[in-house]
DNA sequence: TAGGGGCTAGACAACGTTGTCACGGTACGG
DNA sequence: CCGTACCGTGACAACGTTGTCTAGCCCCTA
């Protein structure tokens, strides 16, 4: 920039104006300084200006695995936001490690980002007090914060999928199964819940080896999948908790030709396209991204008031496998 | 840090010491130093570190859309890969829109990321030039940069694109349409030249109606795919030049009962559960991303030499639908 | 005991920008 | 014709950190 003043014959601040558009400069001299812009090919640099301005015009995206299916969404419309607030996006995944989300997250706001959009992995997040208190913004979604209080936005987890179990209950299943994502998890626990309460409601007992909450790696969850569908009591429905659960599971169904009902949480592509189509509990995962940043950029803009939880609802999508048994 | 270094009763640089793990510290003042950055809150403020240094340990990500599942492994490995350099990614999405991309790469180059993996949607990078020339590395995924010269790592489209249509041909295919996206992505351009090869190298006329280049939108890739299969002459099979394209012919062929083998360009999860399987030419978006990221730090690392261009295989995965119409 | 070497610690400038303020010149009104 | 207001412009400090340089201390040795 002083070699930019030093060409045109200027001062440093009037390059400075020039660059940012401000009023006040000549349009001779504006001419000069952006010749002289060109010639040098200048560029401002953003770190200098931040630093002297406070803001970065830059928002944090942490979350579990960005090539995750429900999270790319989420992901886009956070973009979407930011862009239309005029700010960029930098973001990370935390692979649902807590301690690596808390690097990332303390990484970002050394950057001194305006803001974070969190998908916890961690359940405790007093470590961001300092920074909530330095002014960063903070929004929680998909999952809430652990012993801290923050924004958060939600899906209803505990109703979509007592809302799936009562969708099976209703075919005449009644030994359901559900296979879930560890139970540390808020969604996978809350998932949970709403299936022990409407089984309960159906006056149905829950079998110890119907339920099972661990890891989504593809080799359990089909190992999961035949032992609950074997035996001689085996379900003849099973209740997935995620989109990664549930992938599997068609697979595997399909390879052992097993007949089981399926609802799964999450909607997926081509779920429709199966036979019989695939019967899932609908998140809209754009529309958590969209909520929560647009609550971000509400904080940011100075908007005052306690902590607000929101929980959007889920959508039951009936296409056929939780009726017949999904066959390939 | 100031405060810090007051309330440590410390001079500035002590503290900056301390928080670099920098060595010539006493235990006793280092313990002190702690205690104050630890009851103040403090953070190091990287803006003012990036400004000094010189080095932000933040590379740049530019691509369509972060959404679209081809794209979102991709950027999952450069992140990976930052990762394991000690860097932090910073992410945008162009939308497929030139003016946006430059836009976006000029924010980064303005925060002075170290360095650039960009997925070009515009045709024309020499606006890139004075950055290249101030010691931004640069390496273009998926599709080559214009008008400069820098690292690229692509697929075998063209290829690809000949295996396909071969495939078709091997199963008694004469009629072969062809629906991808817009001439003006290079992706697009090569697999077409892969699809009038392959037909003309077989011997076979390509009649006008059977290519059509244009957006992925649903709408418009539906009305092709009717289109293409209906009248006196339809054709037997289609190949369709993308994810998004594939996704949208396998749900209209299904929706319509049309009867036409599919062969697609990118693999899709699920492809093998349909019935038939589609059949598809897949590349690997992660090698892709992580090719780019690795060479992207090679450079930074003070690699010398001229650009490279590396070109990544193609792999036919025949799933039914080459042979056999689609049906669901 | 004096001198030297090694080690800890602090003062200071610099990174590149922007906000503040002051300056000189011009136009306008009394 | 003088005073005032206003406009374009530049000098300077400040943002928070780190690299360099130097000062002071302690301990060891001659």
């Amino acid at each position: 920039m002083k070699d930019v003043a030093a060409r045109a014959g200027v001062g440093l601040k009037t390059v400075s104006r020039v660059v940012n558009g401000e009023p006040g400069v000549t349009q001779e001299t504006e001419r000069r300084v952006r010749e002289a812009i060109e010639a040098l090919g200048f560029r401002r640099n953003d770190s200098a200006r931040i630093l002297r301005k406070g803001r970065t015009a830059t928002v944090g995206l942490v979350l579990e695995d960005l090539a995750d299916p429900f999270y790319a969404p989420l992901s886009g419309a956070v973009e979407d936001v930011a862009r239309a607030h005029g700010s960029l996006l930098i973001h990370g995944s935390s692979g649902e490690d807590p301690a690596r989300e808390e690097e990332l997250v303390l990484a970002l706001c050394a950057r001194r980002v305006d803001g974070l959009v969190v998908v916890p992995a961690s359940s405790d997040h007093r470590y961001l007090e300092p920074e909530l208190a330095a002014g960063v913004a903070a929004v929680f979604v998909d999952r809430p914060p652990g012993r801290i209080s923050a924004d958060t936005v939600l899906s209803d987890n505990y109703g979509g999928a007592r809302g799936a179990v009562e969708h099976l209950v209703g075919y005449g299943h009644r030994r359901i199964g559900f296979i879930g994502d560890h139970p540390g998890i808020h969604t996978a626990a809350e998932r949970l819940r709403g299936y022990r309460d409407a089984m309960a409601d159906a006056g149905l007992a829950v079998a110890a080896p119907w339920t099972s909450l661990g890891s989504t790696e593809p080799a359990r969850v089909a190992a999961e999948c035949v032992r609950m569908t074997s035996g001689p009591e085996p379900v003849t429905a099973l209740f997935t908790g995620n989109n990664r659960v549930t992938v599997t599971a068609v697979r595997t169904l399909a390879a052992g030709g097993r007949a089981a009902a399926l609802v799964g949480f999450d909607d997926f592509e081509m779920a429709d396209l199966l036979s019989p189509g695939i019967t899932v509990v609908a998140q809209d995962p754009a529309e958590l991204g969209r909520r929560a940043a647009a609550r971000l950029f509400q904080r940011l803009d100075g908007a005052a008031g306690d902590p607000e939880r929101l929980v959007l609802p889920t959508r039951l999508v009936a296409r056929g496998s939780g009726e017949r048994p999904p066959a390939v």
